[in-house]
DNA sequence: GTTCGTTTTTACCATAGGGTAAATTTCTTC
DNA sequence: GAAGAAATTTACCCTATGGTAAAAACGAAC
């Protein structure tokens, strides 16, 4: 949803973890389960077959604050931990069930040296995630909390009914009590 | 600076460049100049050989709004009208004489024939600046303007010295008169 | 359907930052 | 180095959003 869409298709995907012998590992994760936490290393990239997750992070005061929300077919990572070695600071919560295939970076390589040009649908991927990054400092430096949140309500309309206003808000960068103000004055 | 480095080797280009013909143009600009308008369609990622770049966009009211600055080994390119076809929102400014390289769409695609591994690099470069665009997220999120301020002037010295105030208020997010009064206060 | 816990709203005041306009400083250019 | 232009600061008041705390609404479990 905000993060990047795989430009994979996930039976070609399926598919060539037989043929390659990959090793791809699945994981469920239950409404509510936090699948990776601070501290620990990001070894994977995660694709969400089904579902819908959480990224969060804390901040100085140890408030929780909505990184991004990622939805089917997306791909999640913590870009610092999984490509840097640095330490992670992101939280990946499942907000309903959810089903994940799990991608290690050796894994990734082998595919990469069955089929090298995937590495042109991966450049593709971290391009587009960078223009909605870029979209976001955007709309962080021109709207106002009102504009951000009516778009986000045109463009994401079933996010509200996944997540709650409290994880919306920080994702918006105001504080739940203002969301809920902007609310009442529509 | 705040664009993505090249993790490729300028001199090696350069020998690419005639070894497989690739036909690369280089472009002086003027201190001042704006090299790319919006609305015109940015054919080219430009790698910055020496001078010092600004990109900014007009908001509704017709404020420049600085998106990124860009130094040397740096590469600049419109994403949304790159890689997309979309409109060209972003201007790009000399704010130094500028040396740059151009190379388009074409000859790239020339480039990473020859030479798929490139596309690793470009690969991570876009990886890079998709985490460089979610610190700012985080920073606009969790930071007060004087924050962000001082972490700038810790983290990027010189460009005190290139870009004028108003750019750099711009790119944290808040008025000049606001930087203003932040620096009086410190 | 009552109870308890969670989420959301409301109300209060506090403050960071915005907008306008004028004053000042700095930079250019002759 | 004087004149004019551009950049920066200052001062004024205003508004959006924050922080705290309590009230209300919602939801899950028995």
């Amino acid at each position: 949803m905000f993060s990047s869409k795989l430009y994979i298709d996930i039976e070609k995907l399926i598919k060539w973890n037989l043929e390659f012998g990959l090793g791809l590992r699945n994981k469920s994760v239950k409404k509510g389960e936090i699948f990776l936490k601070e501290g620990q290393r990001c070894k994977h990239l995660y694709y969400l077959l089904s579902g819908f997750t959480r990224v969060y992070y804390l901040d100085l005061e140890g408030n929780e604050i909505t990184h991004w929300f990622c939805a089917k077919d997306a791909i999640i990572t913590s870009p610092f931990s999984y490509v840097k070695d640095e330490r992670n600071i992101l939280f990946f919560e499942a907000l309903e069930d959810t089903e994940l295939i799990l991608i290690s970076a050796k894994q990734l390589d082998k595919l990469l040296h069955y089929k090298p040009e995937l590495s042109e649908a991966l450049r593709e991927m971290n391009a587009e995630f960078a223009m909605v990054l870029s979209r976001r400092v955007m709309s962080l430096h021109t709207q106002t909390a009102e504009e951000r949140y009516l778009n986000l309500m045109k463009e994401h309309p079933l996010l509200f009914q996944k997540a709650k206003l409290s994880h919306i808000a920080s994702f918006l960068g105001i504080t739940q009590q203002s969301l809920s103000r902007i609310r009442k004055n529509l």
